[in-house]
DNA sequence: TGTTTAAAGATTGTATACAATTTCTATATA
DNA sequence: TATATAGAAATTGTATACAATCTTTAAACA
C-alpha cells in the first residue's frame, strides 16, 4: 500500500475546497491557518501553496499571505481560447489514432456524465467532464499537451460556478451533453475540421454560459 | 532593495547548471548534496526541485533524488509540435496588434542574437531566442499561452546541445538568424498564415538540426 | 484632522532535528 | 553461483524553532 504524503492530502484538499467554493476568490488563505485546520505541519501546506500558485489557482504574496485568484473577464476568455487551440489541436492529432475501443470508452464516459447529473453528484460530473475533455489528448499521446489540456481544464472548473438552480435546469437546457455528443461523432466520422468546429462552438457556449451567470447585472 | 529568496536563487542556479550541460541527463542530483554546494538549507532546495519538476526538467524520485531528465526522441518532437501550435496562435493572435515600436524592438533582438553569437556568448544567445520566440505572445497579452510557451521554450534549451563547434559554425550556416528574420517579415506585412509557415519551418529546421547532433550515428 | 513614526504583531522564509521510508550492502543459504 | 534476508546507510518527509520581513496599530506631532 502507496501511503499518500501530506503534501499531496493538502494539495487536494484546498483544490477541492476552491472548486467547491468553500474558499471563494480574493479570499485570504494563510500556512497557519490551513496548518490548523489540516491538522499538519506548515511545510506540507508550503508545498502545496507551490503547487497551486504553479497552476494558477492561488496567488501567493510575501508575508501576506495565499489568495484565491479572482480572475479577470479577459482571463476567463483567454484560457478558453487557449483551450480550444489545445483540445483542437489534440483532437486533431488523436483522430485517426482512435480505435472503436477508444470511442467506446468515450460513449460510456457521455453515459456517465449523465447519470451523475442525474445523481446531482456535481463532483462526479466535474470529474467525467474533465475526462472527456482530455480523452483526445490522452490519445494523442504527447503528455506536454495532456499535461497543459488538464491543467487549464482544471482552471476552468474553479470558476464555474455552482448555481443553486443547477440541478433543477431540466436536462436538455444542461448544453454540455449534446454538445460533447457533438464532438464524438465528429471524431467518430474523422472529421478532423468537424471536430475543431464542434470543440470551439462548445468552449465560447460554455464561456458564453459562464460569463452570463458571473454578470453582476443580469 | 528587494532581496532575492534562497529558493529562487536555488531554482536558478539549478536550472542553469541543466542548461551548461553541468549537470546532464540523468544525473542523480540529491537535496544533501545541492544544500551543500549552494551553502543553504534543505528547505530552499526542496521549493525548487518541485518548480524544476513542474517544468519538467527534473524527475523527482521519492527517497532516491532528483534526476534531470532525459527526455525521449519523441518527446522532444511532441515539445516541438506544441511550440509550433502555441507560437503559431500567438502570432495570429498578435498580428494585428503590433505596432512600430513592437517592430522596432523585435529588429533590435535580431541584431542582439548576431552580437551575442559574434561574441559568443551562449547563455545570451538562449535568452535572446527566448525573447524572440515569447515576443508574439507577449503582444498577444494572454498570461496563459506567454506561460506555457515560455515553459516549452525552456524546455526546449536545456536539451540544446552545447556543441564544441558551434561558433566555429559560419556565420550564414546558423540557421536561426535568416528563419527569425523570415517570422518578423511575415508578421511586418501581417501575412499570418506566412508567419505561421515561417515558424513552422523553424521550428522544424530546429527539431531536425538536434537529432541529427543528438543522434550516436552520425 | 491628517501625517509621520515607532513599536508590536503577524506571516513567511530558513535551518535543523528527527521520523519514515527506501535503497544498498554484506552475509547466509541453497 | 544465484537468491533470499536482515541490518546498515542514505534519502526524503515532517515538525518545529527561530530569523527576516512585512503589515498593522497606535501614539506623537504638526
Amino acid at each position: 500500500m502507496n501511503k499518500k504524503k501530506n503534501e499531496a492530502i493538502a494539495y487536494e484538499k484546498i483544490k477541492r475546497a476552491i472548486m467547491l467554493k468553500r474558499l471563494v476568490p480574493g479570499q485570504r488563505v494563510t500556512e497557519d491557518w490551513v496548518s490548523n485546520e489540516l491538522e499538519m505541519s506548515r511545510t506540507p501546506i508550503r508545498a502545496a501553496f507551490t503547487k497551486l500558485e504553479n497552476e494558477g489557482l492561488i496567488e501567493l504574496v510575501p508575508h501576506r499571505g495565499a489568495f484565491v485568484c479572482s480572475p479577470s473577464d479577459k482571463e476567463l476568455e483567454d484560457v478558453f481560447n487557449l483551450r480550444i487551440v489545445l483540445e483542437s489541436y489534440a483532437a486533431e492529432s488523436a483522430i485517426h489514432q482512435m480505435t472503436d475501443e477508444h470511442f467506446k470508452e468515450l460513449d460510456e464516459l457521455l453515459k456517465e456524465e449523465v447519470k451523475a447529473y442525474e445523481d446531482k453528484d456535481y463532483e462526479e460530473f466535474l470529474r467525467i467532464n474533465s475526462h472527456i475533455h482530455a480523452y483526445p489528448a490522452k490519445v494523442a499521446g504527447n503528455k506536454f499537451l495532456l499535461q497543459e489540456v488538464e491543467r487549464l481544464n482544471q482552471w476552468a472548473d474553479c470558476y464555474l460556478i455552482l448555481r443553486d438552480n443547477f440541478y433543477t435546469t431540466p436536462m436538455d437546457q444542461v448544453l454540455s451533453v449534446p454538445e460533447h455528443r457533438e464532438v464524438v461523432k465528429a471524431l467518430k466520422k474523422r472529421d478532423a475540421a468537424a471536430a475543431k468546429k464542434a470543440i470551439e462552438s462548445h468552449m465560447l457556449s460554455t464561456l458564453n454560459d459562464l460569463a452570463e451567470r458571473t454578470s453582476i447585472f443580469n
